[in-house]
DNA sequence: GCGGACTGCTTACCT
DNA sequence: ACAGGTAAGCAGTCCGCG
């Protein structure tokens, strides 16, 4: 089936209207052939074979849930509408007989019934009687700015009741979840992953295969207890079932723009598209172009599998790309929010065409399509947890072209001439390179990137489209609200949790931190061989697990369970019940670091399964690094500041024991970061002995994580040098690899970072100090000398974290280089990367290029020159100034 | 009026 | 819209200095 298909798909070309009323219908392509075999709305039959359950939204024309499933076999989606009559709701503490009295709520279109249930208070730990408001739609709870059922009970109850209720607050609860979230998780539903259609009903697939590698992995838990191994079994459910084959298409539109250097408006869709690239998974390459009066051919040569198409009209060429959102079952973009998709939208608004016709819903910041699921990468690389944590900080600007190099080696193709200036072919090739990096970006590593989404799909019972787009702390709330609602437990509001559980005993040490963090110590300065370096696997979640960490454990109304305190500070936590945070972050952890981690690495493995589990621990990777942070971020709706600050104490504590222990045992510590612990030259016996005490004593795991041929430590925090057995270098905060120093220090610092990784004993430090002595004279003569090779090696890069009008207190040099430039006509935005150099004459800086050979402030490179090996030279007994041959009395002038 | 000591702002980093 | 801790450079302020 899905051969005939792709047949069908190879015979697409642009053939001229068949029709007399050829105006008004598609450009008729074998893609307008599938999407009318198909019909739309593209409904489930009775019975579908098993698909996977990518989408969910509300349908407001039907009322009902919509679930959108991809069918991996025809490459189709389907959709599903709810059977079983769900619908929105929220909980209140006030009685049906007290809601009757609120005219405003029953005379409100939206309202439906009430219902008595039974749900327990967390906060209060106890079974509540609580009514259930049902309403026909999920705007009449909350949405709409005012007169929804969440605000009017508020404000209204209190005017309305005769007799004081001063004893208890009026309450609204579960109100401001998103509906389809709401009937995930009352249905159980598991976005990602596989489903049936079994006589219209939905119905979860179970996978055989997938079943019993569960149990396998279960059976390795042996000391777990039951409540912790339901939940490893569930959550390595959702991780041991397969991914599908994606079918996608990336894909970029380029608009004509009167002013070169600025973006079209996607709003206002003020002027045409003049081409649009495809390139999909089944291997179609595709350039769109308008055809415009006096535009030349070119003679750029695009790869001979693209197809280039040109249309006479905009419409057409705007009707040919809908047939293509309406077939796609996943279609990629980068910044397709906010420019791609919108602007044809609006543009084909503009044009005349009727809303059905339309393949795109417009929202207010995202772009959703009606048939397939839309996914941003710009948005999903735009995340800093995906940044850091997955990717490892290899990507350093969101942009395509930064983006693109660092993941697939891909860069855009530079343009001199604005897009209106550019001939055909000119533009078609830069077009399509765009459309390739989106393409590559989506493909690379067997499509990591979808997969990856959908296991944090999976993970956060969220759909794909969201989980792309949202923060780590949503997809956690995510997971915990499932849980709750598993649980019959009321989701609280964030400011009956504060009120409880709101203080803080501890200062922090930066001013404007609400409470103390991890320690660091105090580095040894020099270098020292044979360092081992110490750390527990993700330490934060291990005490969430070990400590039992929760909103409801800690400071709990038990008075027997005040004794048990958490060092370092006043608060205590819950010896009897276990907390959800505890049990699920603790799960989550464990399966990491004793299933998935180790088995990503395990050769006797399938490369394709290794690299399943490989995608598995890095999205768990990146879960479990957040996990502790969002308690003390005051945007999270579980927000519980003692939690955050239990763990960090008991960190504190955990490391301060370990120094202490592994001082005990005769081993000299160097230095430690929050959980590491760099020990010189320990025996084995050392640190055997210093992991079983940690185990016993401690109850948690500590691992050699890595063994330094030597280290460099200078007297700075957060600053050193290692060289591993293998020769490789790890450089750590030192300016040298910060990435707005100018290319030209930097590759000086680079040099000396190789010259390091070339020595294997003391005796070799010699040669190499010469050396980085003779490097360093190197560069201060070319720089003394004006021998540099642009000007643009010695730009600092700095990105503008405000507008550049927002700077009101102080004007730091990167503003005043960006006001220089603004001067010019080009405006930086925030999160903008500014390249200036510095000067003799005031200001001292001046955009890199804007700025001449002879301007440039000398001493200044020198200094930063100085600064940044400084860093280093000092613990490997050198100095600057003497290596550049200032003598003592020079250097005094 | 000037320069050093100091504080605060900003960015980039570490865990 | 995860957290706090550290380094570095520069902007701006205060204060003493006959």
């Amino acid at each position: 089936m899905a051969q005939k298909r792709l047949d069908e798909f190879s015979t697409l070309k642009a053939e001229p209207p068949q029709k007399a009323e050829a105006e008004a219908l598609p450009f008729t392509t074998a893609l307008e052939k599938e999407k009318q075999q198909r019909g739309f709305p593209s409904l489930a039959p009775d019975n579908l074979p098993p698909s996977y359950f990518v989408s969910a939204t509300y349908n407001g024309k039907t009322g009902k849930a919509l679930i959108k499933l991809y069918e991996p076999v025809s490459c189709r989606i389907y959709f599903w509408h709810d059977n079983t009559g769900h619908k929105p709701y929220c909980y209140t503490n006030l009685s049906p007989l007290e809601l009757e009295k609120i005219d405003r709520l029953m005379n409100h279109p939206g309202f439906d019934h009430f219902e008595i249930e039974e749900k327990i208070d967390p906060l209060q730990d106890k079974t509540v009687s609580v009514t259930k408001i049902v309403a026909k739609d999920p705007l009449a709870i909350g949405g709409r700015p005012k007169g929804c059922i969440r605000d009017i009970i508020p404000e209204d109850f209190p005017r309305v009741s005769e007799v004081s209720m001063a004893s208890e607050a009026v309450k609204v609860w579960e109100a401001k979840i998103k509906y389809y979230q709401s009937y995930i998780y009352d249905r159980g539903l598991l976005p990602s992953m596989l489903y049936e259609v079994k006589n219209g009903s939905l119905v979860s697939k179970p996978l055989e295969e997938a079943e019993q590698m569960v149990q396998q992995i279960v059976g390795i838990f042996g000391d777990a207890d039951v409540e912790e191994l339901e939940h490893i079994e569930q959550w390595a459910r959702l991780l041991e079932y397969p991914a599908p084959k994606f079918r996608y298409v990336a894909m970029d539109i380029e608009v004509y723009s009167p002013i070169p250097t600025r973006m079209p408006d996607p709003r206002a869709a003020d002027y045409p598209i003049v081409c649009v690239s495809l390139y999909s998974s089944d291997d179609k390459k595709r350039v769109l172009l308008l055809k415009r009066e006096g535009i030349r051919e070119g003679v750029e040569r695009l790869p001979a599998d693209v197809k280039i198409e040109y249309f006479d009209s905009e419409e057409k060429l705007i009707r040919a790309v809908f047939d293509v959102l309406w077939v796609y079952p996943f279609v990629v973009t980068f910044n397709g929010d906010d420019f791609d998709l919108r602007y044809l939208a609006h543009r084909a608004e503009k044009f005349g065409f009727r809303r059905d016709e339309i393949p795109i819903e417009i929202g207010k910041r995202v772009c959703s399509l009606k048939y397939g699921v839309h996914i941003d990468l710009y948005k999903f690389f735009f995340n800093r947890s995906i940044q850091i944590y997955a990717f490892n900080n290899r990507y350093r600007d969101v942009t395509l072209s930064d983006v693109g190099k660092a993941l697939v080696g891909l860069d855009k193709i530079p343009l001199e001439k604005g897009i209106g200036e550019l001939t055909y072919t000119e533009l078609a090739k830069y077009c399509f390179r765009d459309a390739e990096i989106t393409y590559k970006l989506t493909s690379f590593e067997d499509e990591l990137v979808l997969k990856l989404i959908l296991v944090l799909a999976r993970i956060s019972s969220m759909p794909m489209e969201d989980v792309s787009r949202q923060g780590v702390s949503r997809w956690i709330r995510n997971f915990m609200h499932r849980e709750h609602r598993r649980r019959k437990l009321l989701i609280p509001n964030a400011e009956d949790i504060l009120a409880l559980k709101g203080k803080i005993a501890t200062k922090a040490i930066i001013k404007g931190k609400k409470y103390k963090g991890a320690i660091v110590v105090e580095p040894v300065p020099g270098v020292h061989f044979n360092v081992a370096v110490m750390d527990f696997p993700s330490l934060y979640p291990s005490i969430i697990k070990v400590w039992n960490l929760g909103y409801q454990s800690i400071l709990c109304n038990h008075p027997e369970c005040q004794t048990n305190l958490i060092p370092d500070t006043p608060h205590w936590v819950c010896r009897k019940k276990r907390a959800l945070e505890s049990l699920l972050i603790g799960s989550l952890r464990d399966l990491r670091v004793q299933w998935y981690k180790p088995k990503s690495k395990d050769k006797a493995l399938p490369a394709d399964i290794r690299s399943w589990y490989n995608i598995i621990q890095g999205a768990l990777k990146v879960i479990l690094n957040a996990s502790y942070g969002v308690f003390g971020a005051e945007t999270f709706d579980l927000y519980c500041p003692p939690v955050a600050e239990a763990t960090a104490a008991i960190g504190r504590h955990a490391i301060t024991q370990i120094i202490k222990k592994a001082e005990e045992l005769g081993i000299q510590v160097l230095y430690g970061d929050t959980d590491s612990v760099f020990l010189k030259n320990p025996s084995k016996e050392q640190i055997r002995g210093l992991e079983e005490w940690t185990e016993r004593k401690l109850k948690m795991g500590l691992d050699v994580d890595k063994v330094y041929r030597y280290a460099v430590f200078s007297s700075r925090k957060k600053n050193y040098l290692g060289v591993l057995e293998d020769g490789s270098v790890d450089v750590k905060g030192l300016t040298g690899k910060k990435r707005h120093i100018p290319l030209f220090i930097k590759k000086a610092f680079d040099k000396m970072k190789e010259r390091l990784a070339m020595v294997k004993t003391p005796a070799d430090f010699e040669k190499a100090k010469k050396d980085i002595i003779q490097n360093i004279r190197d560069c201060y003569m070319r720089l003394k000398r004006r021998e540099w090779e642009s000007l643009s090696e010695l730009a600092f890069n700095v990105v503008l974290g405000e507008e550049p009008e927002r700077y009101t207190k102080t004007t730091p040099q990167h503003v005043k280089a960006a006001r220089i430039l603004k001067e010019g006509g080009i405006e930086l935005k925030a999160g903008d990367l500014i390249s200036f150099v510095k000067v003799v004459n005031e200001p001292h800086v001046k955009p890199v290029e804007l700025a001449s050979k002879n301007e440039i402030d000398v001493d200044k490179y020198i200094a930063y020159l100085h600064s940044t090996f400084d860093q280093v030279l000092d613990a490997l007994g050198l100095d600057f100034d003497e290596i550049i041959g200032l003598t003592k009395l020079e250097r005094f002038m």
